[in-house]
DNA sequence: TAAAAATTTGCAACATTATAACAGTTGCGA
DNA sequence: TCGCAACTGTTATAATGTTGCAAATTTTTA
């Protein structure tokens, strides 16, 4: 078994691509729902790297492409592929991100590079636990956790430290 | 020790306006920071209740004082106090908050109740514990993290039980 | 105290992000 | 082929946040 592509190394990007894609024509099959050419295109866009993308930056790749597009088609699409777990919203950036693991609606856990602006999707079962453990303590229900972590990536990290201003 | 003002009940908000403006006080004299009649007043009006405020809102009031304020004005008071740690930014709600505990720049834990709106802040090391460690896993170094639980304060559960629709 | 410097505020314009309302189109079953 | 539901296009607008510069205020320096 392969190691899993980190966003922040070089890897064979077209494989993450073909994978979203794939899954995501898998379970919108399951959920009967409809993957529309507009809705497979914006999911595209969002695999495009692993930096999120802004709903307007998806916009203008829609007009490059042609289409002739408003903000409220991206919007919907997003909407929809967050729905379905096929994308996340990052708060503190106002902008969107593809799900690692997509399948079912849940909300992840992202380290954040703000050098190079990678964002990795974590599973964090203890920082889960954790968080319901302190919730149940001030007997509140929990319905959705946004967790966002900022910082440096291992890449970015070095880059810094060997090459102190790379311009 | 009186138990801690929980802002889903009941309690003498006065208590935590006068509370918070002292703090403020004392922390802008120990820091050198001014901190002047606008900011003083800014952050008088988050600490209005536990509800946070958008800075439309804090603007709006803050005409309504008859001082003349453009969106400026408002954003900046909102820097200052975030820089001294007097309130918190709600990424997921565009909205600031009040410090529980200022006197050092730090990251909130929040739980925020969708139904009454109210906040409370958490002081979870647990939580902070796992995350760095998850981190730490991945070589992410961490700067800020940005952590806001959505749900049901104590409060409003028992009232959905109670009362299936209150209006 | 008076001039100079730094900080804070006022103000106008603008940028970015997101939504509302309604009309047209498409796919699909009756 | 008709009717319905879902999807998309279009226009306008709302909500949130920023830039740049000038005036006023406070602090420092001479
Ligand atoms: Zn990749
Ligand atoms: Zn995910
Ligand atoms: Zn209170
Ligand atoms: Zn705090």
């Amino acid at each position: 078994m392969p190691a899993r592509a980190l966003p922040y190394r070089p890897h064979n990007h077209d494989l993450c691509v073909d994978q979203a894609l794939a899954q995501a024509r898998e379970i919108c099959r399951r959920n009967e729902a409809r993957l529309t050419p507009v809705r497979e295109r914006v999911l595209e866009l969002i695999w495009q790297s692993h930096k999120p993308l802004g709903a307007y930056d998806v916009l203008a790749q829609l007009s490059a492409d042609g289409h002739k597009a408003a903000p409220p088609t991206v919007y919907r699409a997003l909407d929809f592929l967050q729905q379905h777990g096929l994308v996340h919203r990052i708060a503190s950036l106002n902008a969107f991100t593809g799900c690692d693991h997509p399948g079912q609606h849940h909300c992840g856990t992202f380290l954040i590079c703000r050098s190079c602006g990678n964002v990795l999707e974590l599973a964090a079962p203890n920082i889960t636990a954790a968080i319901n453990q302190a919730a149940t303590a001030e007997t509140f229900q929990v319905e959705q956790i946004t967790l966002e972590i900022a910082g440096l990536c291992p890449r970015c990290q070095s880059d810094s430290a060997d090459q102190p201003t790379p311009s």
